[in-house]
DNA sequence: AGCACGCCGACT
DNA sequence: GTCGGCGTGCTC
């Protein structure tokens, strides 16, 4: 019953609904200027209305009508599109890509703001245009590395993609600033993605000491209406440059010349839920649509990058050296087998704290493991804190006087007996960053410590204010968890402590190793940043470990080209391609059967029409199987070029979206997956 | 995701 | 005898 004729112009809409379908309206009925693609729409949707995004306006006739008849759309939010054609077609393609529904994607792609029926910013807000007085600040001198790697992008016309490889401390930062200011140059617009929000405020203070060109910044720290502002300083072209976490490689910006993405190994710019997108991927893609050079920056490059520079597919640039007089850290393994330990310290580490503090110098010890430990155990009948809904053990936080598990989020004050048998003789078991605080504070009384993790910078500012007096010196004992590895320059740094990286020597991920040698070199690379060498100094029970040992003797290089050698044998990433069908459900075994029926499903249409070299893994039960009182498995779908996995997907999705699933039980795609739990 | 309709326990 | 539990089905 169609209300429809053939030559009508129809809407075809995304609704912010997580539905793979685009819906189908009749224009407005107020005669007004024609919605154009890009635009929000409020539209009829079920009972009530929705927002949605109008992707094309098409004729009755190219498209195959629903039963019912057509509704028409109940008003147009925007007078001007939020996004042109090439952008609307560069979000739905990394939807596609990833698997996720097309309304999901756009709308994910816009400043949240936008996502309800508000009005945009009104203009007035927009003359207020970001800009930016004063000289700009000196030009560092470049070394020969960074002067080649400045021209060979420089030089670059149209689209290519660069491995700007760079050992900690080696001056990428002074190669993407000569490079932006020849970008600007030209008149053209710079995207800068940065893994996260530690990193955004230092980045943006050299830039904006540098470069005098309108900045907007956007990240999740900002307040919406900061974020919605910097999206359309960008859109409008009024910001030269755009510097933000993963969600700004969707913003638009009118005359791209470059995009950057830093630290392009971190995982954090892989999205984790809802559109799993990879940020740093989706960077070179854009790159390429805008037929401009990328630039991938680490000193610790992701394997797929090195093999994407190894085929030739990026240019490879080397920055071997660091800049200035600063010299490479020493990096040392010190044998903790049968030593004593003092929360996890040992006399060889405390030894060169002391060296280092009484030299006026600063030391740093990292622990990824926040919290006073890790477990409370029961010393007369060995109850251990399990967390009630996961697979896990509740963390002691003494500070909060609380067990927390850090999967689910669960919470309960710390008994004071055993729940048990209800012993008073409770003691924590092994260390975390709180416990390891309270020693060095006994052990170096009177020495100002600095504590930073989740939770000491909970406040809104208090990590930007803790790392800047420990930039100053304020402490000359600073303890932290990764969020202390990052990128941030501590000149003062002479040694640092790795307290336990064991985990990654036999992590049940295949990345576990990759992971565990980006962190070391990371971390190390706080170490002797100005003219002062640094040590590092690596507690472990494995010093004979091979991984470890070629690390530390050949470098990041020669353990990534043994780790690819291990890769191309095993046909793991980046030598074929993955997705991971995730399932869970709070039925035992629910999950697992279902993925189980999914294999089956998949096999029978791989019987029908071959893909060669497509394989199945599992399913398994994750490696943490309960969680939030939900059981979850997975299956592991495997391909030798990302196009057979993709045609997997297209007969594999809508089958199992037709097919009926457990009452329960929930599951979603991850295309390209870089944790495997 | 909402937001309905649709069949089985404790209440005025 | 009802009010309401959330189980599942649809949204142009």
């Amino acid at each position: 019953m169609s209300n429809t004729t053939a030559d009508m112009t129809l809407l075809q809409v995304a609704v912010a609904a997580p539905v793979p379908e685009l819906f189908l309206y009749l224009p407005p009925v107020a005669a007004s200027p024609p919605a154009q693609p890009g635009c929000r729409v409020l539209v009829p949707f079920g009972r009530g209305q929705r927002v949605g995004l109008l992707v094309a306006r098409i004729t009755a006739a190219s498209v195959r009508l629903p039963a019912a008849p057509l509704k028409p759309i109940a008003a147009v939010l925007d007078a001007i599109p939020l996004l042109g054609p090439a952008e609307l077609a560069f979000v739905r393609w990394a939807g596609d890509y990833y698997r996720c529904p097309p309304g999901e994607a756009l709308f994910t792609a816009l400043p949240a703001r936008l996502r309800r029926p508000t009005a945009v910013l009104a203009r007035d807000v927009l003359t207020d245009a970001p800009t930016r007085p004063g000289a700009p600040g000196a030009a560092r001198p470049l070394n020969a590395e960074q002067q080649a790697a400045v021209t060979a992008v420089s030089a670059q016309a149209g689209f290519g993609c660069f491995l700007l490889d760079g050992v900690t401390g080696s001056g990428k930062t002074e190669v993407y600033l000569h490079l932006i200011e020849l970008a600007l140059a030209r008149g053209r617009q710079v995207l800068i993605l940065v893994p996260e929000i530690g990193l955004t405020p230092q980045l943006a203070e050299r830039i904006g000491a540098r470069i005098i060109a309108p900045l907007a910044v956007s990240h999740s720290g900002l307040g919406p209406r900061a974020r919605e502002l910097a999206w359309h300083q960008a859109a409008s072209g009024q910001a030269r440059l755009l510097l933000g976490t993963r969600s700004a490689v969707f913003t638009p910006l009118p005359d791209l010349g470059l995009v950057i993405v830093d630290e392009e190994h971190d995982t954090s710019l892989k999205q984790q839920e809802g559109f799993r997108y990879s940020a740093r991927d989706l960077a070179v893609r854009r790159a390429q649509l805008a037929a401009c050079p990328a630039l991938l920056g680490s000193a610790t490059p992701a394997l797929e990058s090195l093999h994407n520079a190894r085929r030739g597919r990026y240019r490879h640039l080397h920055l071997p050296r660091r800049a200035g007089t600063a010299v490479a850290p020493r990096i040392l393994l010190a044998d903790i087998r049968a030593q004593p330990l003092e929360s996890g310290l040992s006399h060889a580490l405390l030894t060169r704290i002391e060296a280092a503090i009484a030299a006026g110098d600063q030391a740093l010890l990292f622990l990824n493991r926040r919290g006073f430990s890790p477990v409370l155990t029961c010393h007369d009948c060995g109850w251990i804190s399990e967390c009630p809904h996961c697979d896990a053990r509740m963390t002691l936080h003494r500070d909060h006087g609380q067990l927390r598990c850090h999967h689910c989020g669960a919470s309960r004050p710390l008994p004071v007996q055993c729940p048990y048998c209800e012993s008073p003789d409770l003691r924590p078991l092994g260390q975390g960053t709180e416990r390891v605080e309270d020693s060095l504070r006994q052990r170096f009384p009177g020495i100002p410590l600095a504590r930073i993790d989740r939770d000491s910078t909970r406040r809104r500012g208090e990590l930007a204010r803790l790392l800047a007096a420990a930039r100053r010196g304020d402490y000359p004992l600073l303890l932290g968890t990764q969020m202390l590895a990052k990128g941030h320059h501590l000149p003062g740094v002479t040694l640092v402590g790795i307290m336990d990286l064991d985990h990654g020597l036999y992590g049940s991920d295949f990345r576990a190793a990759e992971r565990m040698a980006q962190v070391l070199i990371q971390v190390a690379g706080r170490a002797g940043r100005a003219e002062r060498p640094g040590t590092v100094l690596v507690q472990t029970r494995h010093p004979g470990h091979p991984l470890l040992r070629n690390l530390l003797s050949a470098g990041y290089g020669a353990f990534a080209a043994a780790a690819l050698a291990e890769r191309a044998e095993a046909h793991l990433p980046p030598f074929s391609h993955q997705a991971l069908l995730r399932a869970d459900s709070p039925q035992e075994q629910a999950a697992l059967a279902w993925l189980r029926q999914a294999r089956e499903l998949a096999t029978e249409l791989l019987a029908n029409a071959p893909l060669p070299g497509v394989e199945l893994w599992g399913p398994a039960p994750s490696n943490m199987e309960r969680r939030a009182d939900r059981y979850r498995a997975q299956l592991l779908l495997q391909a030798p070029r990302r196009g057979l996995l993709q045609g997997l997907l297209d007969r594999l999705l809508p089958a199992l979206r037709t097919g009926k699933a457990p009452r329960h039980l929930r599951w979603g795609i991850d295309v390209d997956p870089q944790e495997m739990l």
